[in-house]
This record gives C-alpha cells, structure tokens and sequence, in this order.
DNA sequence: AATAATAGACTGACTGGTCGGTCTATTATG
DNA sequence: CATAATAGACCGACCAGTCAGTCTATTATT
C-alpha cells in the first residue's frame, strides 16, 4: 500500500517552516514561490505537490497560528484564582509569547491586510475573537458578581482587554523603539484592571 | 512658459482620490495602475506625468491621512476642562470621525504591513505615534498632578489609550459584525479613564 | 534471492499571462 | 510656434502554476 515510507507531514512541515521564513522576511506578495523553493531546499514541483497554490501556503500558516494560541485559551479555563488574578496572570503570559513571536510579526500584520479582503481569513479571524470573548467576557462577569470588580458591562470590557493587547502589537509595529512589547501590553492591562476595582 | 492653465492640483487630487478607492477595494498589491487608470478617467501617460511610480502614489495618500489626522490633534492642545473631560471628548471625537473613515480601513491596515518593512512608512508611522503621545501623556499627568487621578505613569497610560483606540479598529476588523467600532473605542477609554479617577 | 511491478515522491524547464513603466504621437493654449 | 499636457500602444521582466518524465523504497512473484 505504501511503498515508501510516508513523508507528507514532514514535507508539509519543512515547507511551511521555509514559507514562514520567506513570508517574515519579504511579505505574503513579494515572496515568490521559487524562494520558498530555495528556502526548503526541495523543488517547485514538490511545493505543488503538497499544496495546490501559494495561497493555500498562506492558509495553512494562519491556521497553525491560531490553533496556537487557541490552545493558550482554553488553557484559562481551567485556572484557579479571584478574577483579576486570572486576567493578569493571562496578560502576563501573553506579555511573555510575544518576545518569541516578534519575528514572525510581520506576518501577522500581512493577515490583517488579508482579513479584510479575503473571506475565508475574515472568517478565522472572527472565529479566534469569538472565542477570546467567550472565555474572558466569564470571567470578568464573575468578578463583578463576586463584587471583585464594579459593576461594569463585561464583554464591553473584555473587548478592550483584546484592544490593549492587539493595540498594543500595532503601536509596536509604529515604532520598536517607543514601543516595549511585552511591558506595555502587560502595564496596559493592569491599568484598566487596577481601574476595575472597587 | 505655461502654455496651459496650470491643473497639477486638481489632476493630483484626482488621481489620489481614484487610487485611493482603487486601493480600497483590492489592495495595493492586485490594484494595477491600469485600475487606476480607468476609475480616475485619465490615461496611463497622465498618472505617470504627475506621479514617478505606483509606490509615489501610496506615500502620497500615506501622507494625506496622517496630515489629516495630525490636524484634529493639534486641535487638542487649546481644550479647556478637566483631564478626564478633555481625554473623554477626544475618544468620542475620535470614535465619532471612524464612521466617515470605514471604507477606507483596507488601506489603512495594507499600510500596517507596509510599515514593518519599509523605511520610510516606518518613519512617518513612527512620527505619528510620539505626535500622539507627546498631546496626550502632558494631559494625563495634569491629572494626576492636580490629583484627578490616581498616581500612574503618564507615558504608560497614554500607550494604553493608544493602544484601545487602535486595538478597537483591529478588532473591527476581525469580525465587523462583533464589533461596533465607535461604541467601542468609547467605552474602551471611558472604562480606563473611569478607572484613573481616585 | 533475484527480478519485476507499483506508486508515491520528486524534478526543473517551460508557458501563459500580468503589470509597472516607457515611448511616441497628438492636442490645447499662451 | 513652443511647450505643457494627454493619450494609449507597447515592452519586457517577472512569476504562479504545469507537465512529462525520473527516481526509489517497498512488495509481489518466481
């Protein structure tokens, strides 16, 4: 059935390690496929083989993304403390990936470009904030009914938890240098959840 | 001399606004210059008589929002009011000018990927980013100064501000239909700024 | 053990179309 | 007539995707 052992997975593997590299570096556009090619060191006719077209390449890396930082996610669920002890260890951790992403930032911000274009990114890209609200708009609500927090709307505020932390990636992309990732996002955070206190 | 009334203004505006739709609706990456060709209504020859290169076009229209959007900032330093009011009615400011400026988000976001990778859409981003902060930290240490709010840094809460009033654009991206793109970047600031006072 | 058959994996030259930019002819105006 | 302005045909570099053919690990057959 299988007269050589199946390789596919390590080839789709190596191929998108390759198009991450090349995407980082030049943007989704101006990368051709023959420098991903150059990249993996297999050949064109390979890179087709495995994937029907360059944009399916790009599908494929948003994907892996976000099934990522899907796993963090529901990883909150299951943590223990008073609410704003959750949110803040949350916002630290998410501090904390983001000195291992930055390379791999550029890319990210060519997906943005993309959502608003293409409907299937569109389509991933809500799913992911969907469930970023369903765990965090509970857990705030939580806190206000445990009189942790003042009384205040919860998804309201669970979306501007999500505004600081993807803001503060955009104001980092504005400037590096003004911007320290990491310590804004968390400083960010803590302001607007210090705020919530009663 | 000038053989001909002088129209470099008026066929420069009105290249800028079709590429500027152009752009819009397909990026700057599938927008051809025939595209633009056709929807401002001149000829190849005209666009390349007024403008050296695509790429001279999109600095242009780059300049032309953050001329813009430095203007309403400038306007801010004469408010008169507490911190809390004068921060307040800038967000409501803000969110309010987003409704005229959805239709041409596509461009926005395609100039966020551009500025990780080219000079100088880096530097003119980056020129905005402390024009916006050196208008809004003087104003939140006012506060905290005159004791309207509690003893935060500055410079920290005006990336905060920043970052919800950017973050909230992201997020409208993601998934327009969650998001509601000025309530939002309203009540994301009025929770920080509410969260400020002592 | 030797050989044949199989099929998945792989190759890279080639193609068809695209698009930024150029060039030359023409028009309008002082 | 001089020249700024306009038009649009044309060029050629570039690139996503194709395809006809090769290679090789494994299995089946003798």
């Amino acid at each position: 059935m299988t007269p050589r052992p199946d390789v596919s997975e390590e080839r789709k593997g190596q191929i998108l390690e390759a198009a991450t590299q090349v995407f980082a570096r030049l943007g989704f556009n101006k990368a051709t496929m023959d420098d991903i090619v150059a990249e993996s060191g297999l050949s064109k006719g390979t890179l087709y083989w495995y994937f029907k077209s360059k944009d399916e390449i790009i599908i494929a890396i948003l994907d892996g993304f976000f099934n990522e930082e899907l796993g963090a996610l529901q990883a909150m669920d299951n943590l223990e403390g008073s609410a704003k002890e959750i949110l803040m260890r949350f916002a630290d951790h998410t501090a904390a990936d983001m000195q291992a992403m930055m390379p791999l930032m550029p890319i990210l911000f060519d997906f943005y470009a993309l959502a608003l274009r293409q409907m299937e990114v569109q389509t991933i890209f809500g799913d992911y904030l969907r469930n970023y609200l369903d765990v965090l708009t509970p857990i705030i609500q939580r806190g206000v009914d445990h009189g942790e927090f003042r009384p205040v709307d919860a998804q309201k505020t669970a979306i501007a938890m999500a505004a600081i932390l993807e803001g503060t990636i955009l104001l980092w992309g504005y400037d590096p240098k003004i911007i320290d990732l990491p310590l804004h996002m968390k400083s960010g955070i803590h302001l607007l959840l210090e705020g919530l206190e009663i």
